[in-house]
Order: structure tokens, then C-alpha cells, then sequence
DNA sequence: CTGTTAGCGCTTTCAA
DNA sequence: TTGAAAGCGCTAACAG
């Protein structure tokens, strides 16, 4: 029986050899004489060693091992994130310590203070406004950005919402839309950015955004304030939704109150999730390439963890998705 | 300009103590004289301190990380599980080591036994077969397994597939059903499961299943396969599919080729995922809790890495969601 | 090619 | 109540 885990001592001891030369050959830093490494081998079989991670970062400052800092898993937007990055991060031997920042939006700084001694780097989403994030250049480790910022000096990745917005905007306008509506949510950052390019179109055609504002991004939101828009006293005849969940719960709701989509009026949302596809109608939508956009943002981390220089915005072209559930002609 | 970060030396130092001293305080393991409690903190303060934690879980053999494997976390069922268990986790202290076995499910072992040295315990959900998987018993951490097994002797959570199987079953024949197909994923370990309690209730009424075998439980090998098993020579009047994933797929699928759920047959699933409620008609499942799931699993093994005793197999019971997708009623 | 020698930053007896 | 000292398992100079 053994006391504990075999160290690279006895390693050393059963192969006749220092430990150092049984941690360069491990580590594949040097190669020695064939004896030796056979040795080495052997030993290390025998005894079933394997190195301590712990003490080896303990010295070499290095974790492999990538935080990545997401609002809300449960939104196919982030898991696709989360997949994309995930993939990159496996395929370069690293792996991905997760942090959901719904847990505890409250206390972000103090989780990812901590969170970034454990790792060589994060990829952080964040719901908090720009002026309380100036502690994240500070951190002490690489760091990216998953959203654009307009003067804080991070490295971004990050879609361009003020382009989506625009799309969608001539899209319907294009359609013969003219009472348009947002069904945004102030509470995420990306919010403004998209309305703001959804006003830039229509004003350049001098017509009105009806503005509402969900608690959440969430398909229970999605439903709850549907009537508000569709029955209100103004009469929208197409509304842009902040993202596809908020779109499909509007949707529902809007079979539920007895009109049709696309008849009565056209919806779209902003992510272009999974799920879009398959309702009826399918969700028009602009295509953010979450999975993309995730490893992108992993690839530009490793790169900057390797200390090689990097451009500091990436952007990711976003894609309009035609689907059911706008008019494909105008309307009489 | 410091050369580096502070240690509890340069503390012990600035406070006139020693590092035992500081080290106790810290960790909350022992009480001080106010005098030398003040001196620390006020030398915590003004260097800016902040603890090593690769030299302390060298020492203490501790992490604070749960290692967690999930076959796919694009999958809702998934992504809820995971919220699950980070919550609970987040809430106890602990971090979240995330592997997706689908970036690279042929060295599942050869990973998890890398994780197993960086992490105080682990969750998994494996694809592998029963018989694969002895070496888990061997991993030397505290671990859970998401799933039921036969002969392995884990401690497990795991949904009743059996009894869901049956459920669905049973609610389609007394639907009035006869001619029940199932869309299946053999790759998936709780197939069996499922085809079982199908088969053990429609034994029992003397009817005949259909069993098709999709390759992966996804939406797009749903669309695939819908054709076969809808405009085949025998037509099925219902089909019970893997997952909610499957089922919204051969939805939208049913649809294209002209038909209508449920007049022209009901569909079900197994998941109850988010979506299955937004679609047209709305998706009849079984709801596996898989929020609930998650944070059971991880309840369970930190009481394991606390050394506590725990039942070896905790079940979660589903519970049956009656939508749309089924009728209501016999048909005529 | 291989080994010697210092530690990394922290915890933990054991003494005082 | 406090501290001295001995490492944890490993890597990183620096010798030879």
C-alpha cells in the first residue's frame, strides 16, 4: 500500500536519475540518452505517476486553464458561445472554468478578482454599464472582451449591433412597415447600440420607433408584454425584439391573443438561436455567429496569453436570416 | 514599482509578524490579539494581498473546483443541468471546471483523469457504455455520475427513464394511439431506458413498436428522419422521440411534408427543454427537471468531498407535460 | 547529456 | 497567543 500519490522523486529514485531530468523529459523541454528515457518510462509506468498540476503552476505561473464569464448559460446565445470557445480552448489544451454571472450579479469584481488567479486569462460578458468596469483592465491577467466598449482600452470581440439593427429596420421597411416597435431590454448592454441602429434607418425615412423595455431578455418576458404592443392603442405592424428568446415568447403570445404573424404583423429578433428555426413561423432574425464569435474570442486570448500582439476590436458581421416570420412581399 | 505580487511574507513583514500567524488569521483557522488582527488587515490593505491559491491547494490538497462533463452543452437539457449545478456550486464557494466530451469524446478518459488532479471532485455524463467506464470507480476523486447504471457501483443522480418511457406510452394509447413509433438514439446510454418502459407498457396492451435510430439526438437528424417514419408503408398515428430536440425537428419537418400535429399524428418528447413550449403546436414531453438534476448532482458530491455519506442512487421523478402535440382527445 | 541546488508561496506541526 | 522551521511537488538556473 502506498502512502500517497507518487512524486517525481520517486520517480527520480526508481530511475536512477535526478529530478530534474525526469521533469525536463517529461515535459518534453530536453531529450537525454535513450537509457535514461527508457528508464524514465518505465518508471513512471510502474509507479503510475502522474505530475502534480498544482505545484507545477505554483511555479511556472501558468494554469492552462481559460475563465470564461457569461450573463445567462441557459440562452442558447451564450451556450453557442461557450461551445465555440470551448472548442478552441480543447484543441490547444486548455481548459474552461466557467462562471455564470447570473449567480451573483451583485458581486462580479470580487468573483472575477478571484477567479483571475486561477487562470491565464478570461473572456468576460458582462451586463455592467462601462463606467464600472474600469477595474477589468486592471486585472492582472489577459482579458477579452466579448462586446464592444467605447473607451475602455480592452481587447474586444464583439458583433456589430449597430449594423443588425439597421438591417432589420430596411428590412421591414422595405417590406412596407411603417409602425414599427422595439421590444428592447435596457438592463443589457448591447441594447442602446442595437436601437440606435435601428433608429439611424428609420429616421433617414421619418418614421417613428415605439420604444418598450423588458425586465429581462427571456422568453416569459417576450410573452408577458406582448398585449401591451399588439393591443395597445397605436397599432404596430412589425416589432423588432431586443433578442430571439424575447421573440419567441412574443410570438406565442401573439397566436394566443388571436392574430397571425405574418399577416397581422411581422416579428424579429436579434441572435439567430437554434430554436428560430423550428417555431411557426420561423423567427427572421440577424445571426450574431455566437459559435464564431466564441471562438474567436478564445483564439484571440490564447494568442494574447502567448504574448503575441493582437488587434484590439474584433468584429464579427452579423447576417440577416429571412424566415416566416416577416412578409416576403409588400403588404396591399 | 513592486517586482512582483506580495506574498504573506512581505504581510508577516509589514505587520511584525509571522507567517504562521498571518497565514492562520487569514484562513479564519485561529484568533489573534486585536493588536495583531489590525496590524495584518491594515498590511493586507495597503500591499494588496491577495492569497496564491495554486500554492495553498498544493498544500491543502484542495481546489474549490468541481469538475463537470456533459456530452453536449449546446443540448438545453444540458445547459440547464449545468445551471443548476453552477448555482449550487457558486453558492457553496466553488468553481465550475466545464468539459464538453463532444470536443473530443474518443479520449473522454485520458481528459477526465487529467481533470481529476485539478479538481476536489467531478460530475459526469458520459456517453460511454457501462462497460468503458470501470476506470471512473478508480479516479480517485469524489465523483457523481448523471445517469443510471447497472453494475458500476457510482454514486448517481439520475432521471426514471423507465417510468417516463411508460408515461408517454400510456398517455398516447389512452389517447387512443395504436400504431406508436419510436424515434430513437442508440448512441445515447438512456435509450435503452426509454425504449424499455415504451415497450413494457405497450406489451402490456398487446401493441406493436416501430423503433427508429437517429445518430444523434439533435434537431437536424429529427427534420432527416421524418419522412421515413411519417410517408412510410405503415403509418404511424404517434411517435415518441429521444429528446425534445428530435421531436421539434421531426416537427417542423411534418409540417413541410403537409401534415398536421395532432390531427394527423402527436409527437412527443423527452426533456421538457424551454423551446418545446414555443412551437406549434406546443411540444407534450417528460419533464426531467434537469435544473433540479443538475444541482442534485452537485448537492450530493460536495457532501461526498465533505466526506458525508450519501444514498448511492438518488432518482429524480418525472413528471409528464401535456401540450399541444398530443391530442386531447380519442379520435374518431 | 545529467545533476546540484535553490527556492515558488503557503500551511502545519511543534515549541515557546 | 505567537513563531520557527520543515517541507508540499515541482521547475529553473547553473554547473559539470
Amino acid at each position: 500500500m502506498k502512502k500517497s500519490a507518487p512524486t517525481i522523486r520517486d520517480v527520480a529514485a526508481a530511475a536512477q536519475v535526478s529530478t530534474a531530468t525526469v521533469s525536463k523529459y517529461i515535459n518534453g523541454a530536453q531529450r537525454f540518452s535513450s537509457r535514461v528515457e527508457a528508464a524514465i518510462d518505465a518508471a513512471v509506468v510502474r509507479l503510475g505517476y502522474k505530475s502534480n498540476p498544482m505545484a507545477k503552476s505554483m511555479i511556472t505561473g501558468r494554469t492552462d486553464t481559460i475563465g470564461l464569464c457569461l450573463p445567462d448559460i441557459a440562452n442558447p446565445h451564450f451556450s453557442c458561445i461557450l461551445q465555440g470557445a470551448g472548442k478552441v480552448a480543447a484543441e490547444r489544451g486548455y481548459s474552461v472554468l466557467l462562471v455564470d454571472g447570473a449567480h451573483a450579479p451583485d458581486r462580479e469584481r470580487r468573483t472575477l478578482e478571484a477567479l483571475s488567479r486561477r487562470v491565464d486569462g478570461m473572456i468576460v460578458c458582462s451586463r455592467l454599464g462601462e463606467a464600472d468596469m474600469g477595474w477589468m483592465a486592471d486585472i492582472g491577467k489577459p482579458l477579452v472582451f466579448l462586446g464592444s466598449l467605447a473607451e475602455l482600452p480592452l481587447p474586444t470581440v464583439a458583433g456589430d449591433d449597430h449594423a443588425g439593427g439597421g438591417m432589420l429596420a430596411r428590412h421591414l421597411q422595405m417590406l412596407g412597415h411603417r409602425r414599427i416597435a422595439y421590444l428592447g431590454c435596457s438592463a443589457s448592454r448591447r441594447d442602446a447600440q442595437r436601437i440606435g441602429g435601428i433608429r439611424a434607418c428609420l429616421d433617414a425615412a421619418g418614421l417613428e420607433l415605439a420604444v418598450f423595455d423588458a425586465d429581462s431578455p427571456s422568453l416569459a418576458e417576450g410573452e408577458r408584454l406582448c398585449s401591451s404592443l399588439v393591443l395597445g392603442s397605436r397599432r404596430h405592424d412589425a416589432v423588432i425584439c431586443y433578442n430571439d428568446l424575447l421573440a419567441l415568447g412574443f410570438m406565442k403570445e401573439v397566436a394566443n391573443l388571436g392574430l397571425a404573424i405574418p399577416r397581422d404583423l411581422s416579428v424579429v429578433g436579434f441572435d439567430n438561436i437554434p430554436y428560430g428555426k423550428y417555431t411557426t413561423p420561423a423567427l427572421t432574425t440577424v445571426d450574431l455567429q455566437s459559435r464564431h464569435m466564441g471562438a474567436t474570442a478564445m483564439d484571440k486570448l490564447l494568442a494574447l496569453v502567448r504574448g503575441e500582439p493582437v488587434e484590439r476590436c474584433t468584429r464579427i458581421a452579423p447576417r440577416l436570416v429571412l424566415r416566416g416570420s416577416t412578409r416576403h412581399q409588400h403588404p396591399g
